[in-house]
DNA sequence: CCAATTAGTTATACTTTTGTAACCATTATT
DNA sequence: AATAATGGTTACAAAAGTATAACTAATTGG
């Protein structure tokens, strides 16, 4: 195994984070009502479909009492909804409501809209260069990182 | 001007960043003492050399106040320095030190261990692959998201 | 059946982040 | 010289994240 490139990924990694933190994760508490751990939530809930209060924690390495706070205010607001488990009592299922999964794609719009006003001051072929990366970065950290 | 791309790669990199916010973000925090303002602005020092208080503010899209607090504290470990601008009486420069370079590079060791130990159950092939997208995506988002 | 475990909530406390307004010192403008 | 603008700090408030303990309800394992 090539420990070197692994490390040359970490750090490319640790340099990215922060940019994606200032482009989106600002633009997203400014421009909404909705909070990061929200849209933490709801990004899980599209991904893996309904998903038990435990295993949002999971998704997300968040204590359960917080998980519990920020479901509940995404009930408040209607994005989500509790279902009670046929199987097992004591779980509780949650799953995003058409008003979440609509109101979820329109926060992210807009939230990426200062991102990609930026993004169109690139050339032609960093654009595509950054179309393909961006997708493979994606795909190969969703296989590894996006257990629940 | 190709519109889908740009909202491509805005969708890819939006789903990227919860999954680096968990990897990243949260192991530095429940490791190490330090916060993640007091390594984002430790990042930009980094990047960017000496930078003024309102460098900072800008660097990070952050209020003047709230970058004095982390540098107040960045300053109480060691880890950073003022220095008055001799052009501007106003100005305060901040620079890092010593101790803050090499612990800022053991922090970002410790803080990306989990993400690594994930990293090595790729194969060969995958692990050129995000290396090389990795840096291409670091690149080229460095060229238009980190401006002072 | 009883003890141990698991799922989820409630309560509490603390830290960090975010935002704003007021303030002082210095520089730039006119 | 007076005014405006800038750089930075102080003070304050509110929202969000983090963590732990204690608790109820339900399930599991002996």
């Amino acid at each position: 195994m090539d420990k070197s490139k692994v490390d040359l990924i970490a750090e490319n990694l640790i340099t990215i984070h922060p940019l994606l933190y200032k482009s989106i994760l600002k633009p997203m508490r400014t421009q909404n009502s909705i909070t990061p751990g929200g849209m933490f939530v709801m990004g899980s809930l599209k991904r893996h479909g309904v998903l038990s209060m435990s295993d949002i924690g999971k998704c997300l390495s968040m204590p359960k009492p917080h998980v519990t706070g920020i479901v509940d205010r995404l009930i408040e607001v209607g994005y989500v909804e509790r279902q009670n488990d046929p199987d097992d009592r004591r779980v509780i299922n949650i799953s995003m409501t058409d008003k979440g999964l609509t109101n979820f794609e329109s926060i992210k719009k807009s939230a990426s809209k200062t991102l990609k006003s930026k993004l169109l001051l690139l050339g032609d072929a960093e654009l595509d260069t950054l179309t393909v990366a961006s997708q493979q970065v994606r795909e190969i950290l969703l296989t590894i990182l996006s257990k629940k």
